[in-house]
DNA sequence: CGGGATCCTTAAAGATACTG
DNA sequence: CAGTATCTTTAAGGATCCCG
């Protein structure tokens, strides 16, 4: 990565490219001033980033520890979510030169300070979760009623 | 420390497929009683969705005014985007039936209550940009000493 | 104008195996 | 225990064409 100068993802398809970059890690200064927003929303939305976060809100978990608290997750994913996080400074990873190793992850004030606006979002999402399960339902039978797809309406694949 | 913690995500490993899910639709019964951060997480973060509810902020707008003033999206996405939204129950689509045919979307009042949040994240990502920057970019030149990975810093694919 | 249906490319997420 | 290094799968996102 080069700190030298500022590449706009692309004159048009900035978004696009925005999204991409955001992947692979080149955020440089992607936004030229007000979209600052993308990038976090990447990287709460992606991946794991925000339950790894939930999870240690509590204080340091160790590796094993965080694997075993988010069930779904492969040591790949939890790897890669956790060095996304270390890389942003949210997270701070602390290795214990013991044997056998010992690695905790933190978050840092920077992370706490993260902890706060995602949850808000999680409060927003458990009181309105039965307005948009509704919202869901209502569409999905209605979209039903319109596709004429012999299917089951209740497919369970 | 021990908090422990607040609630497991799920039972099992159904993270994966909770993601899995959620993309493809059929959210139905996914949470059953203790997750809907996640799904909220995955509907904020994925895709174009911050954005359009951001657009949609000032009022209602039509689909080409929505497609011009998010250049990077491909009418796919933003219908896409769109129909996950009034899926949710947090977009209405009102259709006149002239010609040329007029769509208008607008945020609902779950919509609405979605944009605190949503603005609470994206302020927080504007006052931590630049530590944000700051650490990834602390971290990047760490790791470019730690890789004797000879190739240009600034590899382009 | 506002999409729906298709095809195609890329890369994110998962599984596995190997190392310090 | 805590990773890293592949290999594979899956599907998100983009480009096009077409229809109402």
């Amino acid at each position: 990565m080069e700190p030298s100068n500022t590449h706009v993802p692309t004159p048009d398809g900035s978004m696009a490219d925005l999204r991409d970059h955001l992947r692979r890690g080149d955020h440089a200064r992607i936004s030229e001033g007000c979209k600052p927003s993308a990038e976090i929303m990447a990287l709460v939305g992606e991946k794991w980033t925000v339950i790894v976060v939930v999870m240690l809100s509590g204080g340091p978990r160790r590796f094993k520890e965080l694997q075993r608290m988010i069930p779904g997750v492969s040591q790949r994913m939890l790897t890669l979510t956790l060095r996304g996080l270390e890389r942003d400074g949210l997270v701070a990873r602390t290795v214990f030169p013991t044997v056998p190793p010992r690695v905790d992850y933190a978050l840092t004030e920077l992370g706490e300070s993260l902890r706060a606006p995602v949850l808000a979002l999680g409060t927003w999402a458990r009181e309105n979760r039965a307005q948009i399960e509704a919202a869901r339902d209502r569409y999905d039978r209605a979209a039903e009623r319109a596709a004429p797809r012999a299917a089951g309406p209740d497919e369970v694949r």
